[in-house]
RNA sequence: GCCCCGAUAGCCCAACGGCAGAGGCGAUGGUCUCAAACACCAUUCAGUGUGGGUUCGAAUCCCACUCGGGGCACCA
């Protein structure tokens, strides 16, 4: 009866909240993720992405901090210096709406969000380290984003074009290229139109290249949907201008194309209908006409546009153009299905080679010429495969150029290394990449540090003069008008021109908020530096981030943008690497009931629920062990129950040992102490592998065979039981602290097992001294032999001959080939 | 249409090309209980989506297909 006066206040059932409320102050006194810069030991950098600060944590949040916690808190067990820091990506527009409904400012709704979350994290057992926490709408971060834009803008990387847009009319904003989806508003799922306006960019496009070949090196350790979202989205093709010659025009018109060598079957050229050029070269005779259609395609929706299997329409816009190549008159159309912004917005109509021209050619009655020979039996329209060139010139033409009978790669050769001798055209590289708009119309945002004077143009606002802050604006000031809410803030928007002192306007508008967390990651390795956006060498010493734990949401949007700023701060010089995440995990989605989950289906989950009825650890270990973590959750699937009754087992462990703290292991029983070796060593390269269910289902049964050794084995006083229940309580304090901690405590160690290190195992333990051989006939298992491990193949072939077993099974048959693998196995072949 | 990922027991998931089962859920039986819940103990169930191929041997490698998930898409 000793235990029961070791814990006469202990009942046989463990108390969940009990346990949390004794452990919580005593990590908050102690600090142990405290991520020192100056520490000695190597560095590691987990990062898990930043939320919005909308309510309070929902299961998502859970599951993606109890995956990355995993991580985090195993590389402070192995050692390492951990950098694992927290914020709020807290500008943007809900809390604006909310601000709006509310009649007050965004900052009330955000700031009393961030502290909601900010203690629920705290209670999950994170091992974020809070000292380092920031909020993207705090003046003291956002001086610097617009730092950045300032230099950005110095380097030719932020720039102001008018151009055709996206633009929200339910948002009242523009969006970048990234935030519209099927030709919706990512946000809020309206309807996107276009709208001609002067907008920000940044100048992604010249790092287009760079962003592409660096996934290569990103191949083997980011999750592969992603890398190819990517390479996607920058969508390189190679191809050629060719420029056709207008009569009476002193510029040719130039074309994009992936195929140069269907030039001879070019029979006209389609220009973008919403182009500069389509209005420029259409005659008077056509202008009535050409005027008419543009208007009515103006009047479509981006869905319409879209839509893949609309007709064909145009109109021609009465001029002719020579092919370069054959120097014959082609018509020249304007069409929808051409796009103004993608390569020249004009492209070569070759029905031939190409359906969409195809289609054109037909619906108005244009010439057709083939010009690769189609495969036997090919029935369709325009064909685009591989074929020897035909009709290159057609037979009896006399051209300067014959590429007939070539294949499409030497044909594309042959037709570049003419048109580019004849000054005609060239090859070149295109993408589909498009530069990031920035501006926002909305008030919660970073302001951008612009002045427009009329005398001076754009003007920087001065560096010593950031932070630019956001006047104060609530309620009814913020609804949207189509202009920023800035731009009615008189008093701030009103300014004196820095360069001349004359009157002159703020820029009304404010940067995306994708902006602001292109360069958090950076932010954290200082986030109280006041001599720039980072302290350089702090951001050097900790970068990259080794591994970075998000939803796959972001695959393009915030990974791209955060590549982009991270490869020009290298080109800055305050930078040494090129690419900001060298790892990336992205986990699943936690559905119920097979769906996802939401109001309108009635099967949310509430976290804060499930907490309070099964506790931190349960949860965060239910989410840990559903399943790899990539793969979604149905959380009507998972067991929490279950989870809870696992931990308890566990914690039952830590009472039963009856051998003192400081006990060595030497000499416990061995059978259990292999287990807890193997479970060790297995369980580390099971965490680096990120499959951490295996790992758990590790740590069960080694808690099994724990449970087994007490009651019916080498009983609780065996040094081998308190060395597999340490060794529980470290691996459980990745995935439960509070339990882990508990454990810890109860097996007579002081706080905090987290920083307990990861347990040392005997190598000599991993090594069995028996190991089963399993011997097959033609494949199937006929006996199985107690070998020793470093059997060679003749011993074990030898034995395995001679098993009555595997004798009656040959049955006098001729042995016509054995293979032998040992020590594991032997098949005879008969 | 093009590209990527996946499919193993009633369910969630394991299995260096070598015995299909580690772990959990559920179910069933038992112990405990006046009874139940909890807890504990035990038992149960598939031949790996389909069809081929490679191999002594395939869940695993290759090919085709089916189904599911995702990305891109009038991008010339």
């Amino acid at each position: 009866m000793s235990e029961q006066e070791t814990h006469p206040a202990e009942a046989a059932t463990y108390d969940v909240a009990a346990v949390q409320d004794k452990w919580l102050p005593v990590w908050d006194e102690l600090q142990p993720f405290r991520a020192d810069d100056d520490s000695p030991r190597e560095k590691r950098y987990a990062l898990t992405m930043f939320p919005y600060p909308s309510g309070d944590l929902h299961m998502g949040h859970a599951e993606v901090t109890a995956l990355h916690d995993v991580i985090a808190r195993y590389w402070w067990q192995r050692g390492f210096e951990v950098l694992n820091p927290m914020g709020w990506d807290s500008f943007g527009l809900p809390a604006e709406n909310a601000a709006i409904r509310n009649n007050e400012h965004p900052a009330t709704y955000t700031y009393a969000n961030i502290e909601t979350q900010y203690e629920s994290f705290r209670r999950y057992g994170i091992s974020f380290d809070w000292t380092r926490r920031l909020h993207t709408s705090d003046p003291a971060y956002y001086r610097w984003t617009q730092w950045l834009f300032l230099k950005f803008r110095e380097r030719g990387l932020a720039y102001r074009k008018n151009s055709p847009v996206n633009w929200c009319p339910n948002d009242q904003t523009v969006l970048a290229n990234e935030q519209v989806v099927d030709g919706r508003c990512e946000r809020c799922g309206h309807e996107v139109t276009k709208r001609e306006l002067t907008q920000w960019y940044f100048k992604i496009t010249e790092y287009a290249q760079e962003l592409l070949d660096c996934l290569d090196d990103l191949e083997p350790t980011w999750p592969a949907r992603v890398v190819s979202a990517q390479r996607n989205w920058i969508g390189r093709s190679e191809g050629a201008h060719v420029d056709f010659a207008v009569e009476g025009r002193a510029e040719p018109i130039t074309v994009y194309t992936t195929r140069p060598d269907t030039i001879f079957g070019t029979t006209f050229l389609v220009v973008a209908v919403d182009s500069p050029l389509a209005e420029e070269l259409v005659t008077d005779e056509q202008r009535a006409a050409f005027e008419a259609y543009r208007e009515e395609i103006r009047k479509e929706t981006e869905i319409e546009r879209l839509s893949t299997d609309r007709a064909k329409t145009g109109v021609d816009l009465g001029v002719t153009a020579t092919n370069p190549v054959t120097g014959t008159q082609i018509p020249v159309w304007a069409t929808d299905y051409v796009l103004a912004d993608y390569g020249t917005g004009a492209v070569m109509g070759v029905p031939g080679g190409d359906q969409r021209d195809w289609e054109f050619a037909t619906t108005m009655g244009l010439e057709i010429v083939r010009t690769t020979q189609t495969p036997e039996g090919f029935d369709g329209e325009a064909f685009h495969g591989e074929g020897p060139a035909i009709n290159s010139p057609a037979p009896g033409v006399d051209a300067p150029l014959d590429i007939n009978g070539l294949s499409v790669d030497e044909a594309k050769r042959a037709t570049i290394d003419f048109l580019e001798q004849q000054r005609a055209g060239e090859g070149t590289v295109n993408f589909r990449l498009r530069d990031w708009l920035l501006s926002r119309q909305r008030y919660w945002g970073v302001p951008i540090p612009i002045i427009h004077c009329e005398k001076d143009g754009e003007v920087a606002v001065p560096y010593d003069q950031l932070p630019l802050e956001l006047p104060e604006l609530r309620g009814a000031d913020l609804k949207p008008k189509g202009v920023s809410p800035l731009a009615a803030a008189e008093e701030w928007v009103n300014v004196a021109c820095p360069t001349c002192g004359g009157p002159a306007k703020r820029d009304s508008d404010t940067m995306d908020t994708f902006v602001d967390s292109s360069w958090y990651f950076l932010r954290f390795c200082s986030p109280d530096y006041t001599d720039g956006p980072f302290d350089v060498a702090k951001a050097n010493a900790w970068m990259p981030v080794d591994i970075y734990v998000g939803g796959v949401e972001h695959a393009v949007l915030h990974l791209l943008y955060a590549r982009f700023f991270t490869k020009v701060l290298r080109d800055m010089g305050m930078l040494e690497v090129g690419e900001p995440f060298s790892a990336q995990l992205n986990q699943g989605f936690v559905i119920n009931r097979g769906k996802k989950m939401s109001k309108s289906l009635g099967n949310g989950v509430s976290l804060g629920d499930q907490l309070a009825e099964f506790g931190v650890d349960a949860v965060r270990l239910t989410l840990v062990f559903a399943g790899p973590p990539e793969d979604d959750i149905d959380w009507a699937d998972m067991s929490p129950a279950g989870s809870l009754r696992f931990l308890q087992r566990a914690w039952r462990l830590s009472g039963d040992v009856t051998s003192p703290a400081g006990t060595s292991p030497e000499g416990g029983d061995v059978a259990l102490r292999r287990v807890t070796a193997r479970t060790v060593h297995d369980a580390a390269e099971l965490i680096e592998a990120y499959r951490f269910n295996v790992m758990v289902a590790r740590v069960m049964e080694l808690v099994n065979a724990t449970r087994k050794a007490i009651d019916s084995g080498c009983g609780p006083a065996d040094p081998a039981v308190r060395e597999a229940a340490e060794a529980v309580a470290i691996l459980l304090s990745l995935v439960a602290p509070y339990t882990a901690e508990e454990m810890w405590s109860r097996l007579g160690h002081e706080p905090t097992v987290a920083r307990a290190g990861w347990p040392v195992v005997d190598p000599a333990l991993l090594v069995e001294d028996s190991v089963v051989a399993v011997v097959q006939i033609q494949g199937k298992v006929k006996a199985r032999l107690d070998v020793a491990p470093d059997i060679g193949d003749a011993d074990l072939e030898r034995l395995a001959m001679a098993h009555p077993d595997v004798v009656r099974a040959i049955d006098g048959r001729e042995v016509r080939k054995v293979v032998v693998r040992a020590p594991k196995l032997v098949n005879v072949v008969v």
